[in-house]
DNA sequence: CCGCAACCTGAGAGGCGCCTCACCTTCGTT
DNA sequence: AACGAAGGTGAGGCGCCTCTCAGGTTGCGG
């Protein structure tokens, strides 16, 4: 790749990085092209569809994710690990409008099995300790996601923060003792081929 | 009115709620003319704008939830009462992915303050009686409704219904025993203020 | 320094949805 | 029956976004 070729799809990164960081992933990609000071054609050049381009700016998150897990399974405690994953997770969605639109409609790139398969052994750790409830499993966690991911979107401008009161109230409901007096779950959990579906990046 | 003016309205109304119903608040007004077997210029006539047409729709579900209310404050037990009353209005939500987006953006016409009164006194009761988490707010509940209308938005082809196993994680956290094994909330809830700008339908 | 391949550019075609308006039809009243 | 007002119609203008391509420019190996 020539010089000018590599400077200019580092400028679209940046200026990508950007916008969809606080305005979520639908921003025109003409917008794109000229905030990176670079014509709408160089753009489909580097990039030839939205989702390269969205592949390419959220191409580290995974990894990310990845490390967050390895942590989370070090914790001393199974459930601290649990909960210091969920956040840092949740963190990254607040953090940036993009990577919360990324989480959640399955449009990411990079290493799938890797993130997905460590979250299960955070999940197994946490039920054999005993204080992540017994009957909730893997693909519930979705709904964390999904439901924080809507208080980051509703919140973002306003208030900031309070996503962080909806995740500490999603934890309460997910520990062991939140079962006890609780009637059994009225559904039983996605199966992971519907989660498959929803969440692509977890097949 | 003219009779075919309320015939046309009647069709109008019909063809929307059902394309909003199953597709969201964002169907092309003109495929909605369509449905309805009359121009576009009609609709206009009708309904000035989308919110005109909305309101319209949805006018009948503020006066549901005030029902739903009302009959969750006459429960003997409170917290019975409180979470019948999520639940309906989650059902709501479930049933129509219109309500559903009527109920995250603040997009409802209708008896505003009413509904949120009783919404306080249910929750109100619900403290009274010790089985609502203390720490927990009114405004709270706006994560209730964010989280479940993500989860409905998500699932809604895929696993109808899930929705429901959602909701009951979501409800034992805010049980009063939930509360006891964790930390404060990490972050004060959100004020009337915030509330007002983020749900105007709750003003 | 040459020359070519890689690259950049931006006008423009095309699709989609919103909304208007000049013209025609129909209702309902007298 | 006749007429005026209310209503219906849909082509077309507009704005927004995506994507392409013909023509000009530039990096870089020889």
């Amino acid at each position: 790749m020539r010089k000018d070729a590599v400077h200019n799809r580092e400028r679209l990164l940046r200026a990508a990085r950007s916008l969809f960081a606080d305005r979520g992933l639908d921003v025109p990609l003409e917008e794109i092209a000229r905030t990176a000071g670079v014509s709408i054609g160089t753009l489909y050049n580097r990039f030839p569809t939205r989702q390269a381009l969205v592949d390419a700016v959220f191409e580290d998150r995974m990894a990310v994710v990845a490390r967050l897990a390895e942590e989370a399974l070090t914790a001393d405690d199974a459930w601290d690990g649990f909960v210091a994953f969920l956040t840092g997770v949740c963190e990254l969605q607040a953090a940036d409008l993009g990577y919360n639109d990324v989480a959640v409609r399955g449009a990411a790139a990079g290493d799938p099995a890797g993130g997905y398969s460590l979250m299960r052994r955070i999940v197994d750790r946490a039920h054999a300790s005993g204080q992540l409830r017994a009957d909730v499993t893997l693909e519930d966690m979705a709904f964390v996601t999904w439901g924080i991911a809507a208080t980051v979107r509703a919140t973002f401008r306003v208030a900031p923060g309070a996503w962080r009161r909806h995740l500490a109230l999603t934890l309460d409901g997910l520990r062991a003792s939140a079962a006890s007096d609780s009637r059994p779950l009225p559904v039983p959990p996605l199966t992971p081929e519907q989660t498959a579906v929803l969440m692509p990046e977890c097949g």
